[in-house]
DNA sequence: TAGTAGATTGATAATGATTATCATTATTAG
DNA sequence: CTAATAATGATAATCATTATCAATCTACTA
């Protein structure tokens, strides 16, 4: 893999960084661009990649792909398999308290309509999927 | 707007009441087309998005856009805003039990490696600006 | 130092999801 | 029944992202 980061890398994680925002990866390109003027998009999206994969930096939003719709419209909670992106939903909900909340919308300035629990990590066909991967190359 | 629902509405509520996973878009499309051979995508995507405003169904995912970065790699939660996608940062923490999420893991049959709580609703800008469009439409 | 295998890069084309356009069809009022 | 208006769907356009591939940059060797 890429362990060292060179220049490019370098001005990418410092842009991510320093944008107090969420910046998309076009808003990084343009940012980047100012002080790294060859690079292009496809480096960007690549570099933005292996940060994440790296832990240095975190990806928002898209859970990879389209979309998706629930039908069920009472509040619930959803895990994510950060390996195959399927959406599951939480047989159970995860209590927390309302004053939590309330004030956690407020320190944030929003008016709370809702919320949502959002549990990361490897599904059973992933967990095997990689285990077995890992013994492989292992 | 749209208070009644015709058939094609009819049969998109009805695909995504059904469906057990998360369907796209697309997938809500192909189901549909049994039914309703006629019907086309853009209908589908402007009943989608008709039911997901009367509260029928719901948006997963995608908050409206590109996938977004985020430099601040330690754990922490997110408000979102539900008229113009703005994405902040808690500045506290939302905290729920180790145990409350060890349980719903272990339901969703997910290895837990991180978690992420999301609060939906009103920036102040959009407050105030839902507010004086109301007011003038009376 | 020149030569070369292999990795990295960036320009550009391709893809996939979503949205806009617009002529056609359905619906309603008169 | 006819005109006005709204809803529909085929298709083109758009936007984010990914794939492709030739050009460039590294090491490393002779």
């Amino acid at each position: 893999m890429k362990e060292t980061l060179n220049a490019n890398a370098q001005a990418v994680l410092e842009v991510v960084r320093s944008s107090h925002n969420h910046p998309t990866a076009l808003e990084v390109y343009e940012a980047v661009r100012k002080v790294r003027p060859r690079i292009g998009v496809a480096s960007v999206y690549r570099i933005l990649h292996s940060l994440a994969q790296q832990g240095l930096i975190r990806e928002l939003g898209r859970s990879d792909e389209a979309c998706r719709y629930d039908g069920h419209i009472e509040r619930h909670d959803h895990a994510i398999c950060t390996a195959c992106g399927a959406l599951l939903d939480l047989p159970v909900e995860v209590r927390l308290s309302e004053e939590a909340l309330r004030s956690a919308a407020q320190a944030a300035g929003i008016e709370l309509h809702s919320h949502e629990v959002r549990l990361y990590g490897l599904c059973t066909a992933c967990r095997q999927r990689l285990q077995q991967a890992e013994s492989a190359e292992g």
